[in-house]
DNA sequence: AAATTAATTGGAAACGGTTTCATATTTGTT
DNA sequence: AACAAATATGAAACCGTTTCCAATTAATTT
């Protein structure tokens, strides 16, 4: 490969030269210019990105910090994230945990090697106070996780309301013995609807039915797995909040498969308007998030922490959720309150 | 940020010596290595990625190429290649073109800048010579593409049969007026489909009923699309070939939603056997392909590529696919040919 | 015409590591 | 005891850029 030495060398110039022609500077007479740009495509010359990284200190390159890209919601977050974070010129490294701990902080440490310029995080799996360590060695923004003492820039919904809305709008159709299915139980993220869930019970006197076996549901089999596992408990559940889209398709299509009725027998609220959601037959009642514009809001913030630091200091940017009323929890009937 | 040179400083040691130390090498004894683990640990030391990329020449990154994340398909394909490139210690900078061939050349690039070892490229938008030229910039792999004329890596499987098997199978339900539904119309792939698809109709004495509006199609929504324009044709078309699953699924929700029913009316075959093509009601019938067995060659293939560099040298790993006859091609009657 | 100021140019010093090479000290062998 | 071989260490070169600084020339002002 050639190197800017040899583009030097056959223009006959130095390399000051050539670089200030590269980097579009002043103080370069247009013959010597033009026989730079025409060494430079004689020798078919790109500039060496790593020795650009070390002597700018700056990779142009960021991290998104997610459990696994197959999941919707998250393809769906990277693929924004990806297009804004590329049109202002920088890369994007997807960096999967599968809920691991390990493995997120094996990813935060691209930011101490100085290997990315700053880092999203889309859910959480270590104590805040293990990932904040971080935080000097670069920006990170938080993406759709509750962090509540995060000094840092937090974009996200308010998951507890979500949660909260969800159940009422079971409680209203009817539903009285419901269930809570998340992933992680320890995420803030899962305590924060929950305590939205059990808000909403505790307004209407109903008792709570939880069990952990309805926890680390994360994919459509899982919610195929819970399902059969509902109905072979004593108290029959009619109504579900799922923590995602997947999982209530997966719980939908099972007790399809069964012949439970949907909604008759059993409501389902999902999460995210994943596309299944929609498609399902019956269509899955969920929460709309704001994906596109959490996705460039993260990315836009964190550009801008990195291209003018000014650190540890919190700032929250919250959007509007919507309860996406569908058939799988439509019972056609009103209960009073 | 602490260097290389605090720390030897620290330690009252040369930087050689912590390099050693750093690369686990020899000829460091035990009292100086603990000194340096010491100073190391004091002051945070974290060796800096740009420079050790500069000096090793050598990145430790490769990039994934494709359309773009949120198809199901490529998401699955990137989950599994991350995972496989990390646990190899690679990272993994994705790349979506959105179909654009402008796009796919910027991030080709990346391999002459020497900002990434190797790349892989899961589906491809410009002509195979543009792309060659840069093979001598860093080892290619292709995945899921038909590229007759690569010479290099390329893994997949073979998408002519399994676009002939498809075909065949809709004949076999007694599917009479049938329509090949794709992406983008010029690539290599969807040729290979299209001449599968041709042979099986051939080989029926059946007439084709290809129409160009029936291009461009990648996500649920133009399937959706399509379904109206099927609708609106005078011979009514009776058997949908489509590229993938989420047009299939797109097509199946639309007839669901207007009365035509699947499959009696129209039978519809999707491929790559993605969640929504079995949750669908009625399920969809598709091919499925190995996307872990794919995935995971495609990086082996791609690292050993790099770590042991011999260029220019055609090498195919072919897996077979596996046609799933579900009830969205069931008429429940075979015709006899 | 002399004194400033602006426009060009290149040498050399970073940036932060790894590796080659020379040197000094042990250890092992005959 | 003499010599070869293995171990331990650091100085300096190198990876390919960008940038500071000094030097030279051209343009402008007094």
């Amino acid at each position: 490969m050639a190197t800017i030495e040899d583009v030097a060398k056959y223009a006959g110039l130095s390399r000051t030269t050539v670089s200030r022609v590269i980097n579009n500077q002043p103080y370069v007479c247009d013959e010597k210019r033009e026989r730079v740009f025409h060494a430079m495509q004689e020798l078919g010359y790109v500039p060496n990105s790593s020795a650009r990284r070390l002597r700018n200190q700056k990779t142009e390159t960021i991290a998104i910090v997610l459990p696994r890209i197959t999941n919707p919601f998250y393809s769906k977050l990277v693929e924004v994230m990806e297009k804004k974070a590329s049109w202002w010129g920088y890369q994007v490294i997807i960096c999967q945990t599968y809920h691991c701990a390990q493995k997120e902080l094996h990813y935060l440490e691209l930011l101490r090697k100085k290997q990315v310029d700053g880092l999203v995080m889309v859910a959480i799996q270590n104590e805040w106070t293990k990932v904040e360590e971080y935080i000097h060695a670069g920006p990170i923004v938080i993406c759709n996780e509750s962090i509540e003492e995060a000094n840092t820039v937090i974009v996200g919904i308010d998951q507890q309301q979500a949660a909260y809305d969800a159940t009422v709008h079971l409680i209203e159709q009817g539903c009285r013995r419901l269930a809570f299915i998340s992933g992680e139980e320890n995420s803030n993220l899962v305590q924060a609807r929950y305590t939205g869930y059990m808000k909403a019970l505790q307004e209407h006197h109903i008792p709570s039915m939880d069990d952990p076996i309805f926890h680390e549901a994360v994919d459509v089999e899982s919610g195929q797995t819970i399902l059969g596992k509902v109905v072979h408990m004593n108290n029959r559940i009619d109504g579900i909040f799922a923590g995602c889209d997947e999982v209530a398709a997966g719980i939908v299509y099972a007790a399809m498969k069964q012949g439970i009725r949907v909604p008759e027998d059993l409501a389902v609220v999902g999460f995210h308007n994943d596309t299944i959601s929609r498609l399902m037959n019956p269509a899955i009642t969920t929460i709309e998030v704001p994906i596109v514009e959490m996705a460039e809001k993260s990315i836009e913030q964190l550009i801008r922490s990195i291209e003018q630091p000014l650190r540890n200091k919190r700032e929250s940017y919250q959007f509007a959720h919507t309860l996406l009323k569908r058939d799988s929890t439509n019972k056609r009937i009103t209960v009073p309150m």
